[in-house]
RNA sequence: GGCAGCGUAGCUCAGUGGUAGAGCAGGGGACUCAUAAGCCCUUGGUCAUUGGUUCAAAUCCAAUCGCUGCCA
């Protein structure tokens, strides 16, 4: 039975570049996901696209004497050629700045303010006179009132962690010019999570599938109970809000970007001249998974949810398989400190592949994970290399010096080869059984697995020995692992889709494996093979010590 | 500070009531088709700590410590 599946995946701030966190904790299990999916069959949409909103965009802009809009189209641009390059396969990845985009979010601000669920009330806010505007929190700094530590920010104190007010500073100032805000009324509008605190917990009460720290923590919100919060800014930048008297205020980027699942699926429908195919992932039967860094469950498990039940008739998410951080080298990332590996850095050097698998054997799917080049290039070399490349050189070469370059015939199995090429099958099972549920680390230790027991068996069969003796039982033992080559180019492909393509080259197959679907597809006696090249590079250990090296450094 | 997740071998992790596991790293060996790869054997753990429940706890409960995130 085929299903709809939609992928959204979290929308990156178009501020800076990408880094390797933001693609283990999103954007590469997405991709994972959303072409095991294809690849069964399922009618699979994923979609996001650049955040171009928010405060920190505009304060950058000023600083560098440019536009918003120049820093967005800047890294927009990069964004999607690295999805191209890491093979990250969206179908459509837009932008927030869209007039589409901006419909759409007015539209559901106005139905909410319509039936109720956003409200006009008024808030203290900071104003900076010497720079005539509104102070996000964050930008207000002073005196923390709890440690006394003097550069508090208005969110929160980063010497003693704890959140703060901007109202609570003391000797409070602009975090830009340094002036001292005054602190005024502003009116703005909520979102009335009260009102639906029921419905929302009843309907996380069913969703016993979500992951363990995005159900723990919901609920903790929940049980706290859900306080209506401000879903308008004070800032000039952003989608406005179309409601007179809020000429000069924006709706909050995190009202807004969320709807870009939403709006960024009318769009893609648009471009497809079918303006109407949006509602078979919205109205009809559809599961919509995001998938999204830890930090910001909250907006995807209630917040979001919560806008979608007030406009009524739009399915809610399916499951926000959230994941966990990423270290590098045993620290937090800063981007400050350039404690950070930038994705187009990595994809500059080294192949798209190898990254997808070390960050796919370290996802932090329950747990914080480090990535570290002493481990990305030990695992490369030693697992990816050694288990899976190799096993597949060492056989196409063989075939290539003793049997012609085709594909030997097997004649009749005898029980080992029979039951590896079973394991093999069942392994495409237990593989697309782990992707489905979104235990990709499962996915590819299973894979990996099966590798290893080819290169056991391979062992035992010794070729090199029989083909002394009996060309059919070497014809046997390395006709049976090229179907288990094959099967791993399938099992293989939502991880590793560059090499799995290869490799299905390489075995002499036409066409993709996308096309050839989840299956276990032995390569016909007589199937001419293609000169085998290794699939993946040995990595020099001398990389270890370069790449270190560039951490930290400005 | 409150809430949540996590803490198992040197490293990455699996294991949710029944004799502590895998891969990699380390040590040894036999082989040689292969990117000096692969295979076999092997060293290695007070399952964060303390207490409790149980015939039985890595697993359930409580407290403590540590790491990370969130506090919209």
């Amino acid at each position: 039975m085929t299903e709809r599946i939609h992928v959204g995946v979290a929308w990156p701030y178009a501020n800076g570049p990408l880094h390797l966190g933001q693609i283990a904790g999103a954007y590469l299990p997405a991709d994972i996901f959303a072409r095991y999916n294809r690849i069964i069959g399922n009618e699979v949409l994923m979609v996001s696209g650049s955040d171009l909103h928010g405060a920190p965009i505009t304060i950058r802009a000023e600083r560098e004497n440019t536009t918003p809009e120049a820093i967005g189209a800047k890294y927009h641009a990069e964004f999607l050629d690295c999805w191209e390059r890491l093979g990250i396969s969206f179908d459509l990845f837009t932008t927030t700045g869209t007039d589409n985009h901006r419909e759409v979010t007015q539209d559901i601000f106005l139905t909410l303010m319509r039936k109720g669920y956003l409200y006009r009330d008024s808030m203290l806010q900071a104003y900076c006179p010497s720079c005539g505007r509104f102070l996000p929190d964050r930008y207000v700094q002073g005196i923390c009132p709890n440690c006394g530590s003097p550069n508090a920010r208005g969110d929160e104190c980063e010497s003693c962690g704890k959140p703060l007010d901007p109202v609570d500073l003391n000797n409070p100032r602009c975090a830009v010019c340094g002036g001292t805000p005054r602190f005024e009324q502003s009116e703005h509008f909520f979102l009335k999570l009260s009102a639906l605190q029921e419905e929302l917990a009843a309907w996380v009460g069913g969703n016993s599938h979500w992951r363990q720290n995005v159900m723990g923590s919901t609920r903790g919100f929940i049980d706290e109970g859900l306080r209506d919060r401000a879903m308008t800014r004070d800032i000039n930048w952003g989608v406005p809000v179309p409601v007179e008297g809020f000429e000069n205020k924006r709706i909050y980027v995190w009202f807004e970007a969320v709807i870009g699942y939403l709006s960024a699926t009318k769009e893609w429908a648009h471009l497809q001249g079918d303006d109407a195919a949006w509602e078979k992932y919205w109205k009809e039967d559809a599961k919509i998974y995001n998938f999204i860094g830890k930090d910001n469950i909250f907006f995807h498990t209630l917040s979001w949810p919560a806008t979608l039940m007030a406009y009524g008739g739009l399915n809610l998410p399916y499951d926000v398989p959230a994941n966990e951080f990423l270290t590098i080298q045993g620290q937090k990332l800063s981007t400050s400190r350039n404690w950070a590996v930038w994705l187009t850095d990595y994809l500059e050097r080294y192949d798209p592949d190898a990254l997808r698998y070390y960050l796919t054997a370290v996802m932090p799917e329950t747990q914080d994970s480090d990535f570290s080049w002493e481990k990305f290039v030990r695992r490369n070399n030693d697992e990816l290399v050694a288990t899976y490349g190799n096993l597949a050189h060492r056989v196409l070469t063989f075939c290539h010096r003793h049997f012609g370059g085709v594909v030997p015939d097997s004649g009749e199995l005898d029980a080992s080869s029979r039951q590896l090429l079973d394991e093999a099958e069942q392994a495409i099972g237990d593989i697309g059984d782990a992707l489905g549920r979104c235990s990709f680390k499962e996915a590819l230790r299973t894979a990996m697995s099966t590798a290893q027991k080819a290169n056991r068996y391979l062992d035992e069969q010794a070729p090199w020995k029989s083909i002394k003796q009996s060309k059919d039982e070497a014809a046997r033992s390395v006709a049976t692992v090229l179907g288990v080559l094959s099967a791993l180019s399938t099992g293989l492909y939502p991880i590793l889709p560059f090499s799995s393509e290869k490799l299905h080259a390489s075995l002499g197959f036409s066409g993709s494996v996308l096309e050839r679907g989840w299956k276990m597809v032995l390569p016909a006696a007589g199937q001419v093979l293609r000169q085998p090249q290794p699939l993946f590079v040995k990595l020099d250990e001398a990389v270890i010590e370069e790449e270190t090296a560039r951490l930290g450094q400005s």
